[in-house]
DNA sequence: TTTCGGCATTAGGTTAGGCTAATTCAATAA
DNA sequence: TTATTGAATTAGCCTAACCTAATGCCGAAA
């Protein structure tokens, strides 16, 4: 043994998570990009970025590659099972709305033990993904859906005229969620595909009755599988 | 309007809870007290004191008495109501030991928002006490269990051959915890003082038909009801 | 080749929270 | 009155995380 593992702080449990999402959508990850996203300075995803590389967390390559380590994989893993199941038992349980649900989870995955997230994991039933779609680490046959398969898609590559049904749609942004979760795009609705417009990148698509349009930037982040 | 509150620190609601849970017990709260009770230096507990009264949490007297301010108040029972639902859910949903519950809830209090406090209430039937029978602020009759009322009584203040029903048991020594728990020393159970020696400081106890021996020091830290 | 744009990195600060090791105080017991 | 003792307080340090404002650097387009 290597020694007790050092509590991670939220600021590492931030960046490991947002590492291991990038890596998920097959993202590049550089210090700029963590920076951007979670909302700090160059200067202070530097630092963070030298401190964890220091604690063995995340490798930098030559190139200035950004990767988990298998340490830093394992530890993002059980924050991301905990903000996961924290989702799920907040729309399957409180009620939450779909769109508030990211927040609060993410406000609650660092307080959650490994003993509590068994407990919620039991009490929901063992759920595979998270209300999103995402896969739960830990969960049944995590493994397999890990890695987007062959049969599923990101949207803006369907051809016109084509069913599918949704498996993912992307977390982060409030309104987006918000706008998605009315109209009924949430996994395992299905949906027609009735225009592709690439020359004004927009995408038009028929869910349960109604027509909506989003950009091929936003249907890019979602999975869907063609029926 | 003063100005949107900053949201507090770790360290910040530890010595909020601290100071409540003291004044709650009728403690004097001096900061040699809050030092080691939360396992500090004198030197940090001093420094954070300065903080937080230079926040305007708390209020330090000449004899260096420390007390919530108004606004320290709101904070600390925001903090407390939410520890004490997270207990309830640990212990009624997901079937965790009382004595676990506490050190569980403890770090699952700092991330609880005001929506999934009350989410958690309404899914628990609105709690008035945690596990350990303490109240819950901001549940219904708050004001009045908030403080010992005359029926109430410390264990150690009992009558041998009364019996008493067993109100709050003192939470945060697990081990006491856990022999508690396992000899039915709890909220709503009824005992009898069989003896009370305060010569040698002890209190023998007949419970669940069986007999147990505490000090006075621990029997005061209980408080029951008369029967 | 030169010049830019995008990043990385450095320099120089800040605050919260921790620590240890004095030192100072005040109240009490001898 | 003088110790003793329990606190408070100061001094001096440290790390994690933040920031702004330079710089440096590299690859790609002009």
């Amino acid at each position: 043994m290597a020694g007790v593992a050092k509590p991670t702080s939220v600021a590492t449990d931030d960046f490991l998570t947002t590492v291991f999402r990038f890596t998920e959508e097959g993202k590049p990850v550089i210090a700029a990009r963590l920076a951007e996203t979670l909302g700090v300075s160059p200067a202070t995803a530097f630092g963070t970025v030298r401190r964890m590389a220091r604690d063995g967390l995340i490798k930098v390559s030559r190139k200035k590659e950004i990767s988990l380590t298998v340490e830093g994989n394992k530890l993002a893993e059980e924050v991301i099972r905990r903000h996961r199941l924290a989702e799920r038992f907040l729309t399957d349980v409180l009620n939450f709305e779909w769109h508030k649900a990211y927040s609060e989870a993410h406000r609650l995955e660092h307080g959650i033990s490994h003993e509590v997230a068994d407990g919620l994991a039991a009490l929901l039933k063992n759920p595979t993904t998270c209300p999103h779609g995402y896969p739960i680490p830990g969960s049944e046959g995590y493994a397999q859906t890990r890695h987007v398969r062959s049969h599923l898609k990101a949207l803006n590559e369907i051809k016109e005229g084509t069913t599918v049904t949704v498996k993912r749609v992307p977390e982060e942004d409030v309104e987006l969620l918000q706008y998605l979760e009315e109209h009924n795009v949430s996994p395992s609705w299905t949906m027609k595909v009735l225009d592709v417009a690439d020359f004004k990148g927009t995408v038009t698509l028929e869910v349960d009755r109604h027509e909506i349009v989003i950009s091929t930037d936003t249907a890019s982040k979602i999975v869907v599988k063609p029926n």
